[in-house]
DNA sequence: ATGGCCTGCAACGCAGGA
């Protein structure tokens, strides 16, 4: 089965490009994210005539999760159980005996604002949920858009984004300890080409310039991790007209 | 380089993103 992420920075601008792509690359599930859009205008027909199931949890303007699955889902939680401050964040559910968290970790703005430490005690509050999951499930998911590099090499010039938001060690350490719980960073289980991103700035050419960060992941426990085939970024959507700032990443996950 | 680009909201510019 394939598991995919993608924030496509508005579900309804975006719509044709998760459904061409889906079609496309024929992932099985799919978490999204910055859907931008309330519950009452979630496009459920729509998703429902190509095939999908889906779980959602929106808002105007702001934030929006869902996760797209050919398979119906079981719903586990549409929030973190201490950070239900009506932010929509997070989608968690189950697929057979696989958990799959869903997150759109806050961005930070700029290291030391309020928005950064928002992001700070939301990653703490994610990490003690995780952790709570995995004494339940050995097989668990936790995918989406991080809003971290984790490390230099998923910085296209380090010395330019040294120690601000994306890239400052608390951030990093606040992935670290979610790593730590016995998740692994799917991407960095296979070799991958050096320069791998998945979010490119509008501006400055920067996707033609490959200037970009891998700040989209999908950490797998080890029981997933083991079955895992391979990790890749997408960069095709990338280039599509009107295309959304972030690629879509997928894994391929044999069955039990 | 101060910003550049894109989206949504409600408005005819702004906040927020990364």
């Amino acid at each position: 089965m394939k598991l995919a992420t993608w924030n496509v920075n508005s579900l309804r601008v975006r719509l044709e490009h998760v459904l061409g792509w889906s079609a496309e690359a024929g992932p099985d599930v799919v978490a999204l994210q910055e859907t931008k859009i309330p519950d009452d205008a979630f496009p459920l027909e729509t998703l429902r005539e190509a095939g999908w199931h889906a779980l959602y949890t929106g808002q105007p303007a702001y934030n929006g999760v869902a996760l797209l699955s050919r398979q119906p889902l079981e719903f586990v939680a549409d929030a973190l159980p201490d950070f239900n401050d009506g932010q929509r964040r997070l989608i968690a559910a189950r697929r057979g005996d696989l958990c799959i968290v869903n997150v759109y970790v806050p961005n930070g703005q700029k290291v030391g604002a309020d928005k950064y430490q928002y992001k700070l005690a939301w990653l703490e509050a994610l990490a003690a949920f995780v952790a709570g999951l995995m004494k339940e499930h050995a097989e668990v998911a936790v995918l989406g858009d991080f809003n971290i590099a984790p490390e230099d090499r998923d910085v296209h010039d380090p010395a330019a984004w040294e120690g601000s938001v994306l890239v400052s060690p608390p951030e990093r350490e606040a992935f670290r300890t979610l790593v730590d719980l016995g998740l692994a960073d799917g991407f960095r289980l296979f070799e991958q080409p050096e320069q791998s991103f998945s979010w490119w700035d509008y501006r400055q050419g920067a996707f033609r310039r490959n200037r970009g960060l891998r700040i989209d992941h999908i950490l797998l426990s080890a029981a997933s991790a083991r079955r895992c085939r391979s990790v890749r970024i997408d960069r095709e959507p990338r280039g599509w007209p009107r295309p959304s700032d972030h690629a879509p990443v997928i894994a391929e996950i044999t069955e039990p």
